[in-house]
DNA sequence: GGCGGCATGTAAATGGTTACATGATTAC
DNA sequence: GTAATCATGTAACCATTTACATGCCGCC
């Protein structure tokens, strides 16, 4: 008989996390949430109320768990990957029909409805998201990983031609 | 001195309504609901639990009215957009700031944490990724209007060049 | 007469948000 | 010594979600 093991789904922002964990090893609650509000893409703020609770979570789950560490001195609560959360991250990291989703784009959801103003007001909404955007792209912030840099380049440029394709009409 | 009154900001949820509004006519919470339960963006359920006080929240803000309507016999409620109700909304559309910001992109943060699988795995899920993105490229949803199929069609093509020149290097 | 669609909601749970509170340690 | 940062968390609030509840209407 197939197995008795629920599928572990993770949200996005607890892929996010595991992400994290994975790039820099057993971390704190703090840290991760230091990531997550330092992180380019705002779309989590990274507040202790949404990290330190959702850490918990996946301890009950028995996808992280912890090592209370004496760091010398101070007491700190580090979460570590364990087997089954690093596989619930792959499946999330893998899911190709999650991932060819649509999300949120505050664009797109704009320029579905740009014909409910004038053609003008239109156009200037779409020229001044242009500039924002390649403003975005002259600008890469700092303490950016090459490969950060390279995706976060690529998806601003397919932004671009897309919004010049949408002016050129 | 300046005008004390205070700028009625909207979330993207309550833009996505108004949008809806601007373009049924006066409309029921139901009406509303059911719009956003068959967009193909299937980021907001359009769940009565959400659609009855977002209503609720607007008027109590000016931003419609409603309309009791004995429509022959059935009872019903319809909201329209008052004056200041289309001021918000056009500031929601044409806020070309909040419009260039990343939003939540399902194929962005997974194509960030690539580099944590193996160079195979990657490869892999790029190419299902574009296979999905390809198949709805191809079936393009019923009762969709010329302009909602240009933007989905352009904003589709994009993302298959990125896609593609992603699985290229 | 019954089923599906229209139309109104509410209830409970969930999971975010901001803001606050506390204390230890480090850097100046 | 004091300010910033590390680190833990909680509290109040808010807007979602799923699921439920009710009833009317039109159609077969």
């Amino acid at each position: 008989m197939s197995s008795m093991v629920k599928k572990q789904l993770l949200t996005d922002m607890e892929g996010a996390a595991f992400a994290i964990l994975a790039r820099t090893g057993p971390s704190t609650s703090y840290a991760i949430a230091r990531a997550f509000a330092d992180s380019p893409s705002e779309y989590w703020s990274g507040s202790a109320g949404a990290v330190y609770p959702m850490l918990k979570r996946l301890k009950s789950r028995g996808l992280v768990a912890t090592k209370q560490s004496a760091d010398g001195k101070r007491a700190k609560i580090e979460y570590r990957v364990t087997v089954k959360g690093h596989a619930a991250f792959e499946a999330w990291l893998l899911d190709a029909k999650r991932g060819a989703g649509w999300g949120f784009d505050p664009l797109r959801a704009r320029a579905m409805e740009l014909d409910l103003v004038s053609a003008t007001k239109g156009r200037r909404f779409l020229q001044k998201a242009l500039a924002h955007t390649e403003a975005l792209l002259r600008e890469a912030p700092p303490n950016l990983h090459a490969r950060e840099r390279t995706i976060r380049h690529a998806w601003l440029k397919a932004r671009i031609s897309w919004l010049r394709e949408a002016l050129s009409t």
